[in-house]
DNA sequence: AATCATTTTTAGATTAGCTTAAAAATTTAT
DNA sequence: ATAAATTTTTAAGCTAATCTAAAAATGATT
């Protein structure tokens, strides 16, 4: 069965919505996660509902057959393996590689994943963070908290971000908070959700509410 | 301006064959070549014409403007360089590497080609020995002849193959008649117009006419 | 329960790219 | 130079994916 590029793109919004809210994605979630509108959604529903890769009721929303899923993980995959070696191998900054690995998961080979993924060293980690199913789909789960849940005296090392937005990750290279920073909880200021912070034992900085919301980390 | 999938291919296909032909390419060889109805490339012309990427005169035949030449090198060359990276990087064999760059060459980025470049070493040749061309769609020249062309006694090096199929890659690599393999005539039979040759300074092989017709060597 | 607001679907159209079949233009052969 | 063969174009229509606008269904409010 032939799958298109954009039905392609239409899984993998559905997996993403569904991650997100724990329920079932919405016509209209769908359609502003795609940028599209509500009727193209309607009909993409259609045609994938005949493929069954997904399982849909109306006004209930959308949820991922079991080809459904499968195929938005082994494009999940695909994309955070290309952005491994954008970064790595390329030299790319991680602001970078999300367009481009966005062409590059729609590449279709029946070697060609495997075998990135063997010449990047299987590598179980995204540059930003995000975990790469492997070849059954399971991803790796990690014990992660927001920066903002730690508490006063606390330490941990910097391992994901939630916003992946090119100013977020802009900000933490000017930061020099990249993935694998060690960082300690100084102080923090209730007044407006700030926290002072020491920086891999060097630097001590203040960082923002949003920022401590978005920075992932594994405590220790 | 936006150019598509298909506009690039059709793009492409007109620089092989007039390349090949040497003489602007008409509706039927691009139709053939693209294995698609002449009425498809009437209907592609049009909108190739309107975007001033090719020249076209009825029933005269399609010639690829500037632009549109610029286009097509430089999918040559992300083609040929995909190639190389497919098979030093990641161990493909030369027979397999074709449909996946395919692929790879329509990949939008400023900045991947000129990467992939430098990290592949600025390679001259792809896998099959053709000539990748640079920045600035220039391509390095050889010289070279057909392995027929060589007289008794000459020698030489496999530098590359006219015939891309499948069964050819996989009966030279049989035959380990890689790229660089020193080849040199003992013997030529009038009768099929086949050779006796010495490969590698090692083993003796009699190759048939159209062998002989498909592989390119450089003299010395 | 009736009304209002929101969400979703349907209807009708558009575009890119494709098809087949027939018509027209060009080239080749007699 | 006229007929025959070939090449190319036109015509008409299909599918996937999209849109806007209107209709219908559902959910929320009083």
């Amino acid at each position: 069965m032939e799958i298109s590029h954009t039905e392609e793109n239409y899984l993998k919004a559905i997996f993403k919505i569904s991650e997100r809210d724990g329920k079932p994605a919405s016509t209209n979630a769908i359609s502003s996660e795609m940028s599209t509108s509500a009727a193209s959604v309607t009909d993409m529903i259609k045609r994938l509902s005949d493929k069954t890769l997904i399982h849909y009721e109306r006004y209930r929303g959308v949820t991922l057959t079991g080809q459904g899923a499968q195929i938005a993980t082994h494009l999940i995959r695909k994309h955070r393996l290309w952005e491994v070696f954008l970064v790595d191998k390329l030299h790319f900054s991680w602001d970078e590689v999300h367009e481009i690995a966005e062409q590059l998961e729609h590449i279709k080979s029946q070697g060609l994943v495997e075998r990135l993924d063997e010449y990047l060293g299987f590598p179980k980690f995204d540059p930003h963070g995000d975990p790469i199913p492997d070849a059954d789909g399971n991803f790796a789960i990690r014990k992660q908290v927001l920066l903002s849940e730690l508490k006063h005296s606390e330490r941990g090392l910097v391992v994901g971000v939630q916003d992946h937005s090119t100013a977020f990750l802009q900000y933490l290279d000017r930061m020099a908070l990249v993935l694998g920073t060690p960082v300690e909880v100084l102080e923090y200021f209730e007044y407006d959700e700030s926290m002072r912070v020491l920086i891999s034992g060097e630097r001590e900085q203040v960082l923002s509410k949003k920022v401590c919301q978005n920075l992932f980390i594994q405590k220790r």
